[in-house]
RNA sequence: CGGGAUGUGGCUCAGUUUGGCUAGAGCGCAGCGUUCGGGACGCUGAGGCCGGAGGUUCGAAUCCUCUCAUCCCGACCA
């Protein structure tokens, strides 16, 4: 592509509204325009990078055995009323009415429309198992849109589902989309780690988040330096060492209609989460200890945690994991690393498959309820999550197997003849050697060009100057490390295969400070 | 939904406290000239009913009321 041609609409200073970085960045250099409040328009360069990204997905979805499917958008509330989730979910599913007054909704996930078309095929065993995905726009109508693509409400997303006949394919269905992700995320060139999960009302160790680990993560993840525990701190379980003591702070918690006062040493957060699970309760809300006295009446629940030491009131694991606490896995020790979500694999059992009636029939004649696990990824969040991973004063610096070119070839000086004719050929041979090519023969000044190249972030830069020309030379860039190098005009192509393998390779060969991308599943 | 903030050319902002002549700057954009290896310089020019509605006043970007939008914190989040 020529930057002549092309509609990259960079700025020198981001919009007031952006915070986060990876939002001022993908729109300073022109990858993204709001609309709305979380609602995003693609321009050229941030679809071919959000489709670099989906392609990925895909191909390792498809490797994994999934197939593709592609369901609708607009669904009707039949479907949702079946599983219950019409009245269960919130405001975050966006309602409407079509003209025969039928109420409907935009899909936030799938798990209804593909159960009922699961359902309506699958009669025997002998079809199982089998895994459907799709990447689509999904619609959720979140309460806070918030930091660009990373908490849209009209966002990309992957999502896929198995059906299992037992809970051993299961399990070896969520493994396979476990290992899946794993080769995605080290395919995309992101510091990631799979992390053990809340897995709600199924338990057992059937979900994972994948973070990419990155300051602005919404999440703090427990990971351990020592071995491959990793788990959100919100339910990182807690080794207890030392004694107990009597010196504690009182926290008051209303759990449904009951209250609570969990003891825990001074300094220590009580996770609330903890407190729900233990007591079984539906909703758990920190208030104020004048509250808890004016709630007259109400049921009084004490608790301590473990590290407190009450005559008469049970202890239990009631606190937030902390700096200072051992590996509850090696008593290793923990490092608290910040994440952004950007896959999630769960298993789901037989929560829609009986609520909807997704059965088979099994060897000895009997229906059998389908087991099914879902897998999602955030298509979009990933680009901006790649962003804030890999950035500088001067920009993006993406990793190639997203960035929208791989080659920003600059053209120094447009109206030299010889240069222009040395770009236009090099030019030619990038994309007849099929690396991407994005030309920059743009009648600019040099700094305009190595300003906006530098912002985008393409993995190499390739300059074409009369002076270096002159000297019968091309110089290149490595965005990343900023390593510069001077290669022969005559024989570029040749002299940049290896230039430029040794830059790709820098990308897989880095070292992560927190923690390396070959985690293994617990 | 609570708390906070902001809406003035495409972008960043000044002007609002203390109402007063034709609403400003930088960047960007158009034309001309000089430049040309890290976002050049000069001259000329286009572009704004100051988010919207109502009100107060001789007079409103500025004061009052309502409203809309966006962002941040919180609650919420398969």
């Amino acid at each position: 592509m020529r930057f002549s041609e092309a509609f990259i609409p960079t700025l020198k200073e981001a919009p007031a509204d952006a915070e986060v970085v990876s939002h001022k960045l993908l729109l300073r250099a022109g990858l993204v325009r709001q609309l709305t409040s979380g609602v995003y328009s693609y321009m050229p360069l941030g679809l071919r990078s959000l489709n670099k990204v989906a392609n990925i997905v895909r191909e390792e979805m498809n490797r994994a055995g999934a197939q593709e499917v592609f369901l609708p958008m607009v669904q009707p509330a039949d479907l949702w009323q079946e599983t219950g989730r019409w009245e269960v979910y919130g405001k975050e599913l966006l309602r409407f009415k079509d003209r025969h007054d039928r109420d409907c909704c935009l899909g936030p996930t799938h798990e209804e429309v593909i159960t009922k078309v699961v359902r309506d095929e699958i009669k025997s065993y002998r079809q199982l198992p089998f895994n459907l995905y799709q990447i689509q726009t999904k619609f959720r109508d979140e309460i806070r849109p918030r930091f660009g693509l990373m908490r849209g409400r009209e966002f990309m997303m992957k999502d896929a589902y198995s059906f299992d006949r037992d809970d051993a394919g299961a399990s070896k269905s969520y493994q396979a989309m476990y290992e899946a992700y794993k080769r995605i995320f080290s395919r995309l060139g992101l510091n990631f780690r799979p992390v053990e999960a809340d897995s709600g009302s199924i338990g057992g160790n059937f979900s994972h988040e994948f973070m990419v680990l990155a300051s602005t993560g919404e999440d703090t993840i427990a990971a351990c330096a020592d071995c491959d525990f990793a788990s959100n701190i919100e339910r990182a379980k807690v080794m207890y060492k030392g004694g107990k003591s009597a010196e504690h702070a009182l926290l008051w918690f209303k759990a449904d209609e009951r209250i609570v006062a969990v003891a825990v040493r001074p300094g220590r957060e009580v996770n609330d989460i903890k407190v729900k699970n233990y007591l079984d309760s539906k909703v758990v809300a920190s208030i104020t200890e004048e509250q808890a006295k004016a709630a007259a009446g109400a049921e009084v629940v004490r608790l301590a945690d473990n590290e407190v030491d009450l005559p008469g009131v049970p202890n239990a694991d009631l606190r937030f994991i902390a700096e200072g606490d051992p590996c509850p896995v090696c008593g290793g020790k923990l490092n608290f690393p910040e994440g952004i979500e950007v896959g999630h694999v769960f298993k789901l059992g037989t929560k829609y498959s009986e609520s909807m009636k997704a059965c088979y029939t099994d060897e000895s004649g009997h229906d059998q309820f389908i087991i099914m696990g879902c897998y999602g990824i955030g298509v979009s969040r990933v680009v901006a999550a790649a962003i804030e991973q890999n950035h500088d004063d001067g920009g993006i610096i993406f990793p190639p197997p997203l960035a929208p070119y791989e080659v920003a070839l600059l053209n120094l000086d447009p109206k030299n003849e010889e240069v222009k004719t040395k770009t236009e050929a090099l030019y030619a041979a990038l994309n007849a050697a099929g690396i991407e090519t994005l030309m920059d023969d743009r009648d600019e000044r040099p700094g305009v060009k190595f300003k906006d190249a530098d912002l985008i972030g393409f993995p190499i830069q390739i300059v074409v100057g009369g002076k270096s020309l002159a000297r019968g030379v091309v110089e290149v860039k490595d965005r990343r490390t900023g390593e510069r190098g001077e290669l022969p005009a005559d024989g570029f192509m040749a002299a940049f295969d290896g230039w430029r393998e040794k830059v790709l390779s820098g990308w897989k060969n880095r070292r992560y400070n927190t923690f390396t991308a070959q985690s293994k599943t617990h």
